[in-house]
DNA sequence: CTTTACGCCTGACGGC
DNA sequence: TGCCGTCAGGCGTAAA
């Protein structure tokens, strides 16, 4: 197999949030809630046992996404989703066979369900009657890395006299959010930074190749993800598991695809990470 | 303040 | 073949 063509990761990072929004949100905004069903509420926090209350009637506007939150607005308040490590949202009929681990289910009229399936239940079905951006979970997040706020001098000033490893650094949602522990490990390789090295010592240049790595990165997995076969009207809307190109992720002991030394893999942070010794320092 | 460890959960996988 | 231990991982939270 060449160097750069990667299975897939199975965790939704922003790319696959970014996707599902794209997928869902046309079939269903502007549309009317007729029923909510809730199977399972033991997500990562409880859903709220008055959603069905809480929706019923109520007309969805515009689906965003602050991080990988996924932000349903409706005439009353705002549904905050986030996917966790094992969600996944598809937009089916009611006719539709449930699939083991389909717990929450938001009916519209016209036909059309939205269904969250999370078999590890990390995932978050929240809502609230306040701007969602002012939740508790919300807001502190850092900027989002298409934002111009997330930029060289940015990460530069910030970093000064941390000594934590810069994969930690980058991966803190307060500092940028939506870097993943796939994408950090590459966008790191593509920046020639190592992973362990201390945040305060890398130079704004190399900050400012990171930035646009981060960027050009996830960017890539949203094209990837835009122009791959998904169906979220069907059963096969499974997200995230696009294909990526992943030149270190998953592949300690193959050969660096730039220099041909073997890569490694290193717990940081009590994640692994992958890079190659040679050209990340 | 920064940094670190932990736990939530299930499916996949390796060893015996 | 089947059982079981281990691992993975986002991310909030507690603790250092």
């Amino acid at each position: 197999m060449p160097c750069c063509s990667a299975g897939a990761a199975a965790v939704p990072e922003l790319p696959e949030v970014e996707t599902t929004r794209r997928g869902v949100s046309p079939l269903l905004e502007g549309r009317r809630v007729s029923a909510v069903s809730v199977r399972d509420a033991r997500l990562r926090r409880p859903v709220p046992p008055a959603l069905p209350a809480l929706l019923g009637g109520q007309r969805l506007g515009r689906v965003r996404r602050r991080a990988k939150y996924l932000l349903f607005d409706f005439e009353r308040g705002t549904l905050i989703v986030h996917l966790g490590m094992s969600g996944s949202l598809r937009v089916v009929t009611p006719e539709t066979p449930l699939l083991p681990h389909d717990h929450v289910e938001i009916a519209f009229d016209g036909g059309r369900c939205l269904r969250l399936r999370d078999p590890r239940r990390f995932g978050l079905v929240l809502w609230t009657d306040a701007p969602p951006e002012s939740h508790a979970l919300l807001a502190h997040l850092g900027p989002e890395p298409f934002a111009e706020a997330f930029s060289a001098s940015y990460l530069y000033a910030l970093s000064r006299g941390r000594r934590g490893a810069v994969k930690n650094f980058i991966m803190d949602a307060r500092v940028v959010v939506g870097v993943g522990n796939i994408y950090a490990s590459e966008s790191l390789f593509r920046a020639g930074i190592h992973p362990a090295r201390p945040a305060g010592r890398v130079s704004l240049a190399r900050y400012a190749a990171l930035a646009g790595h981060v960027r050009e990165i996830l960017g890539e997995a949203i094209e990837a993800g835009g122009t791959t076969l998904r169906d979220f009207v069907r059963n096969d809307g499974e997200p995230g598991y696009f294909r990526h190109n992943l030149k270190v992720y998953g592949r300690a002991g193959e050969a660096c695809c730039n220099c041909h030394a073997p890569l490694r893999m290193r717990v940081i942070g009590q994640r692994s990470s992958f890079f190659c010794a040679a050209c990340q320092r």
